[in-house]
DNA sequence: GCTATTTGACCATC
DNA sequence: GATGGTCAAATAGC
């Protein structure tokens, strides 16, 4: 009923013209991270072992955990690159049929149906809760072909009516573990809920704990998640999924706006009641879960900032900007790599 | 009565 | 034409 009244609006701004110079800045920030990885990698490897400790003294995984990143770093980068040789920014999308509302027959919806060709901007799998921490509404429950036993739900920010929020996600059972589902977040998250702002995660995890989440997946195809040692939760949240939703979304230099999404409880749907969210944030908060697998290919009409590309979410002991964002911020906040603050963003904050 | 979910239909895209 | 994403009326739950 009340999605009626405003289903109109939202018909319009579907295509945001995206940023031209933000792959370039992107590209440029990602450089910058993969040195900074680099010099940690020698800090770490290479600074001075206490005398009497093993080669492999150093936090377990902490090498491959670096090679993940060096090497998504540059997928990533490569993957940038491309689409922005390639003068992307999915024009090659074809628009919906403007106006194409008949003007005779039922007045139904100016229709703002349309497939996604591309790999959504996140996706994950869990075993776990359905909560990802924001606020969704079920709209639709479709049969796909891929798996027809397991139907795809989907799902849009509470906020769209009132705020224009264009996140979507979609939840599915998987076909190989029905107990798992796979979850596929859409477009970027632009409501805001004052209720709802942790500003800072404490700084009080040691740099071994920061080893937990790190995350690049190949742009065009999904990477899984390595998860080391389960990190301490930062106290300022209860509730797990909380804290991957802030984690993840960390993000230093969001354009101007406070981007931000509600976190009220998550309105699942009956069917699949079993729940959502990603293992990723199960994992990062301690939680036993099952693999995560972050895809990060969205199209330039989801990234407002006009990029696509890989995603990375780090652990622990960073101050957040006092902009948190959820998930679907990271799609926002992946531009802002590299400025001021970015090292913050693998939790090694000496 | 209000809000969320269900479900068939519509429509864009492949 | 097939498929997938979304709309919106109908329904259910509070």
């Amino acid at each position: 009923m009340a999605s009626s009244a405003s289903g109109g609006a939202d018909g319009g701004g579907r295509s945001s013209p995206p940023a031209a110079a933000a792959p370039r800045a992107v590209v440029d920030n990602l450089m910058d991270l993969r040195e900074r990885a680099e010099m940690l990698r020698n800090m770490l490897q290479g600074s001075p072992t206490p005398p009497g400790t093993p080669a492999d003294a150093a936090p377990a995984g902490t090498s491959e955990l670096i090679d993940g990143i060096m090497s998504s770093l540059s997928s990533a980068m490569s993957a940038l690159d491309t689409a922005d040789a390639g003068g992307g920014h999915g024009q090659g999308r074809r628009r919906r049929r403007a106006g194409s509302v008949t003007g005779s027959g039922p007045q139904r919806r100016s229709s703002t149906a349309r497939r996604r060709s591309h790999s959504p901007f996140v996706r994950t799998v869990t075993t776990s809760t359905l909560n990802d921490g924001n606020s969704w509404r079920k709209y639709g429950q479709k049969h796909i072909q891929d798996s027809p036993n397991n139907p795809r739900s989907y799902y849009r920010c509470t906020h769209k009516p009132d705020q224009g929020c264009r996140a979507t996600r979609q939840v599915q059972a998987s076909d190989d573990n029905p107990s798992e589902f796979v979850i596929s977040y859409y477009g970027q998250h632009t409501c805001r809920d004052p209720s709802t702002i942790p500003l800072v995660i404490e700084a009080a995890a040691p740099p071994d704990d920061c080893a937990s989440l790190i995350s690049f997946g190949s742009t065009m195809g999904a990477s899984t998640t390595t998860l080391a040692a389960p990190p301490q939760r930062p106290q300022a949240f209860d509730d797990p999924t909380m804290f991957i939703s802030r984690l993840v979304g960390y993000s230093s230099s969001l354009p101007a706006q406070d981007y931000r999404c509600g976190s009220e409880e998550v309105h699942s749907s009956s069917s699949p009641p079993a729940g959502e969210l990603a293992a990723a944030v199960g994992s990062a908060a301690g939680m036993t879960t099952s693999s995560a697998t972050v895809v990060g290919s969205a199209p330039a009409e989801y990234w407002p900032g006009g990029t696509g590309g890989d995603m990375a979410c780090g652990h622990g002991a960073g101050s957040f900007p006092s902009s948190p964002s959820s998930l679907g911020f990271m799609t926002g906040s992946f531009g802002s790599f590299g400025n001021a603050g970015d090292d913050d963003m693998f939790g090694f904050d000496p």
